[in-house]
DNA sequence: CACGCTATTGCAACACGTTGCAGTAAGGGC
DNA sequence: GCCCTTACTGCAACGTGTTGCAATAGCGTG
């Protein structure tokens, strides 16, 4: 995975215009690239890779895991989707248009919240401003203990 | 990997007495978690799973990944040490008494600097105060770019 | 000190993610 | 419409991390 500087966020994803976004950067556009974003258009919101690859073996049995991993690379690129880590490391992939946000990671439970940008804006401006460290919130997972789990935490 | 809830750090790892806090819990002191411990104590800061057993391999030529992964779980819940994940989902351990501290991780070049507790200490209470959310600082890690590739960054 | 309970180990198998390579096919040029 | 370049695919192999299970061995008890 190589998230490198990417294209700015496609505000609202327009999926029909992927395959010419993609060719404009000299990429191609192929039947398995366009089986994934198939899948990725009806997934809004958060996705692990496999189930994509699940879905999209649902369409082509084919389908294989580095491919699917290499497109999500290119995909993540043109800015049409990004993607964080769980608290074990796996990918969760955030496809757009979904709303900028963060995510708060229970580690007892696991269970995830959502963190609105407004949220961390303050922070990660703060980042930028002394530490010239550039950050979108969409990259922002915080491990922590769920509102649940802290009450029913035994105190030691 | 499962971080339970855990003892409050120990703030100086006296590493002669984990064998007795271990035992303090109903768990066994055994050779195999001497060799992690002792392998530790050498490696304060951070490091990765890897090194740790190719370390641990150099003083007992059988350890096995698995029973280091167990004893580091345990570790963790004792308070000993804590982890995040690398911008790969690799682990990232942190062995006290290293000052807490979260990571800035650059998703071009790979790079990892440290965010001292203070600066996110405000966030980390509005966390808590704003949604029940209780997070540590240790387990905060922010991708995004550093100021080098930041200025060497190609506008698109 | 021998005994027994059970935490721990080591192994094997698995899931996730990455990478190198040879063959395939997209798509621009003619 | 055909050719040619080269991006892409599929496979196989690897590294990281997790889990189930049978055998082992701490360590508290009598």
């Amino acid at each position: 995975m190589n998230a490198r500087t990417a294209d700015p966020p496609l505000p609202g994803v327009p999926w029909d215009r992927i395959p010419g976004r993609v060719r404009a950067h000299g990429l191609r556009w192929t039947p398995q690239r366009a089986t994934l974003v198939s899948v990725l258009a009806e997934a809004e919101g958060h996705v692990t890779v496999s189930q994509l690859i699940e879905r999209c073996r649902e369409i082509e049995p084919g389908t294989t895991p580095s491919t699917v991993y290499r497109t999500l690379d290119v995909l993540e690129t043109l800015g049409v989707i990004s993607h964080s880590h769980g608290r074990d490391g796996r990918q969760i992939l955030h496809v757009r248009p979904t709303t900028a946000h963060g995510h708060l990671i229970c580690s007892t439970c696991g269970s995830e919240e959502d963190l609105p940008s407004a949220e961390a804006s303050t922070f990660l401006q703060m980042l930028q401003r002394d530490r010239h460290f550039v950050a979108s919130v969409d990259h922002l997972s915080v491990t922590g203990l769920c509102r649940m789990c802290r009450s029913s935490a035994v105190p030691d």
